[in-house]
DNA sequence: CATGAATGAGAGTTCATTCAT
DNA sequence: TATGAATGAACTCTCATTCAT
């Protein structure tokens, strides 16, 4: 990762610039080290400043927290819109949500709204994020739903696929390194090609 | 989860006991608000004792933590070695795998093997673990490629694919709750069936 | 040194004799270790005993340093004493003193009295140790004082010589080892020549 | 003891001044009640502060423990470079040293180094202490074989001489008081001429 | 605005001591 | 009698947060 730092470097750069720094460093530590390892300080040595500099931004240490997962759950906020209003099969949207939430799972907002410990939020943020994820799930289950019905996808419980796909998708957040084997990319046109293959109709003997 | 604070009723109970008794509301509460924010106090007062009655049990915090790893650990080697040696095409191992891996993931201790954070972990600890997740990826792979080999799987990329199943059920740890709609039995049993489909060749019609 | 822990292997053996193990183990400990860096847990297990087991001699811990003092202590009484009663001429009773008071010093309960750390007692016992050594320095310091008067002794500040000597005795508690390139025999012998030959009157030649 | 509160009586005293002032506190503390029994909140309440204050300062007690034997041992480095440099006879060498010395050990951090419980170092710091002492013996031994070959001091065993010697100075910082009858510079003074005596070679008798 | 200094609360851990058997 | 188990109090140290400048 790039330092953020340099945003802290004069006085007079934005203050959203500088907000914008903390919130980048904040989500790097928490994937690195989790949320409660990661102390105040540690966020403000990496950014150069001090410690109560950052107060100035944000009230305390969870609305760090809570910021990062809005902004992960806006990404994927804006894959679901897109693909909804898509033209194109069950089969096809299935495809495009994976390749586009891979996607989101490689990037650190987005993983940290799949890979933070839900224990550290409070419980309203936690109902929150609850409900946020049971939309995903609908979301993708619809797609799935639609696909039947329009006889590209296979017959099957779209539930128990749902969470097969949304689960191995999630996943990515666990074991993704940006220096790693698979680019982003690979990893989002593979996952979207295997999983959609393993849902498809399977081609019926053409006569 | 049922209390298990009744083992220290008596003081001549069962030392054993009284150590599984531990370890199972520790991971019981570590899966519930991860381990930096579960306290030895925590742990101590829902078994009815004090802190340090806890260190006749144990060293300190880390070695209940890596305990319940060990328990997490053997419960996954005893399946990889039941399937190896079973007989079955490369197709009925993944089915075996999926199946037996997906009741481990509902079992607590199984759960804080993929659910917990490595960053709590030394680095040793870490190192074992990293290499027993490879372990797991290695073996899952092999019997994909064993599959493909013997013609029940379609032809695919195995490591990808590997990465989708493993995911998927890995996964399961994050969302299952016993008490919740669906039992650990048809989570297994559905799982290994939906990602068995989506693995197998596609029956082709001869004509 | 041996261990003491024979003392402990039958039920049958002498209470008095246990006893004295534990205060030969204690000892041994506070000197090796400091009292306060010892735990009641150090001593039981070089005793191979249980630590509840230590109750049975001693009402707690202080009680144990208590006695290693007391039986320091006893052993320098009895050299005073005896000196006491030796006739011969004021030198004569510093070569004496040194020479055993020395000796004690390279034993267990006697290099407790002087290295152990007076902060670690209760203020009663603080007291009388200090009696204690108040009245050992008299004792030397009325032993210079008959010398000079009996003209075995080079005119000198009393005082400050058994500062002095008492300072060199003392201090051997703190870098003699059993095991050392110096005997407790020479170390004895040696410090009593030494530091009565910087007390005796010169040999003036008389024309 | 003057109290050093007053260096933390505002907040922008300078950091150096505090620094000192924590370890003036903790030396004197340390001499009165042993390392381990010195807690650090005993250190804070001296000084009007708050535990967690102690660590703007320091990184935890040891540190604080490892600077007091620093500057101890640096004021004895300091004594033994210049009487090097010293010209003069082995026994002006000797009494210059004594005299020195002596003073060091009325000061809180000459005491710490030769009071204070090896104990509580780590092996890395005990041993340089080791190191230190032995240094500090050898510097008088030569001194005092030094005095032989020039003559101004008698025939002895410059070993044993040293042990004496130094058990004799070593052994003040048990016993010297501040505002005890012998003020330092009296002890000083008489110690150095004391054992200077003991040591110098016998008049001959002048025709 | 920004910051060094300070704090209160709480963490893990140890230990002398006592209870219950 | 002897002991495994348990405790309460204390310790070092950490950290999110807030003063005071």
């Amino acid at each position: 990762m790039l330092s953020h730092y340099k945003a802290f470097a004069s006085r007079r750069r934005d203050p959203a610039t500088k907000r914008e720094a903390v919130l980048q460093t904040a989500a790097h530590l928490f994937l690195e080290k989790s949320y409660s390892r990661t102390s105040m300080n540690d966020v403000a040595e990496r950014l150069n400043i001090t410690k109560p500099a950052l107060y100035h931004y944000f009230r305390n240490k969870e609305e760090i927290l809570l910021e990062c997962y809005r902004l992960g759950t806006t990404l994927i906020e804006e894959i679901l819109n897109d693909i909804a209003s898509h033209c194109g099969t069950g089969l096809e949207k299935v495809e495009a949500f994976v390749y586009s939430y891979a996607n989101v799972m490689t990037v650190n907002f987005g993983r940290c709204v799949m890979r933070l410990d839900e224990g550290d939020l409070s419980s309203d943020a936690l109902a929150d994020l609850r409900n946020y994820k049971r939309k995903i799930d609908r979301r993708l289950r619809s797609f799935i739903q639609e696909g039947i019905e329009d006889g590209s996808v296979a017959p099957c419980d779209a539930k128990i696929a749902a969470f097969c796909i949304a689960g191995a998708v999630n996943w990515i957040c666990q074991w993704y390194e940006p220096e790693g084997a698979l680019s982003a990319e690979e990893i989002a046109t593979q996952f979207a090609r295997t999983l959609t293959q393993g849902l498809a109709r399977r081609p019926r003997k053409e006569s």
